[in-house]
DNA sequence: TGGAAGATGGTCT
DNA sequence: GACCATCTTCCAG
């Protein structure tokens, strides 16, 4: 898709908490046989390896589902929650298992696709959380490691968000001291976030 | 090998 | 705000 240009190799090698918000206002795409999505990134999380007990690489847990987590920055990481795929975009050095979740994208290509993968729904609720886009945009677990710096699903340059805000992450009640770190960034004012 | 838990979402009260 | 659908992964026994 020539007009979407793609985030380099390198943009990936940076610090999680700064990738987490340099990934704000970019373009998260896929490509498939029924057509192809887009969506700026509004909303994303930060899980950081062995000393973060929300994160599943907490205390260097290494198994089938997070050997991803300790590859090469760029890597996609997509697993199953409950009836739900979410997917993250992995981060660090090799043998460094940190991610940054992708919470929720604003549709900006494809609406027509997402609703019908969806079912009909308000244009808000298409993709205001990390299960509800990766349904609109037919992500599965078939994307598991692959990589965002190639076709099918990638990451090309957006739009800078005016101002992001920062807050404590969703769903981690049970994650210890861990549930208060401020990992959480979203796009101000953005009606794309998930909550 | 069985059971429990989980980075969620939709529905109903 | 509470409940549950539904599935993979992991660990105890």
């Amino acid at each position: 898709m020539s007009q979407y240009q793609l985030l380099e190799t390198a943009f990936y090698q940076q610090p999680t908490l700064q990738l987490a918000k340099e990934l704000l206002g970019c373009t998260l795409v896929k490509i498939s046989t029924e057509g192809t999505t887009a969506g700026y990134i509004v909303e994303t999380e930060a899980y950081r390896g062995p000393h973060d007990r929300a994160a599943h690489s907490y205390n260097n847990r290494r198994t089938k589902r997070t050997e991803i987590m300790f590859k090469e920055a760029g890597h996609v990481y997509t697993y199953v929650m409950h009836t739900h795929c979410l997917v993250n975009v992995v981060s660090g050095e090799v043998e460094q298992p940190e991610v940054v979740l992708i919470r929720a994208v604003e549709p900006c290509e494809g609406v027509e696709l997402m609703v019908e993968r969806r079912g009909a729904m308000a244009l808000k609720n298409l993709t205001s959380g990390p299960g509800k886009l990766t349904k609109a945009m037919g992500i599965t677990m078939e994307d598991y490691g692959r990589r965002f710096d190639e076709s099918p699903l990638f990451i090309a340059k957006g739009v800078a968000p005016e101002e992001i805000s920062v807050g404590p992450r969703i769903g981690i009640a049970n994650s210890g001291e861990a549930k208060d770190y401020p990992w959480r960034f979203w796009i101000t004012d953005n009606s794309f976030v998930s909550r």
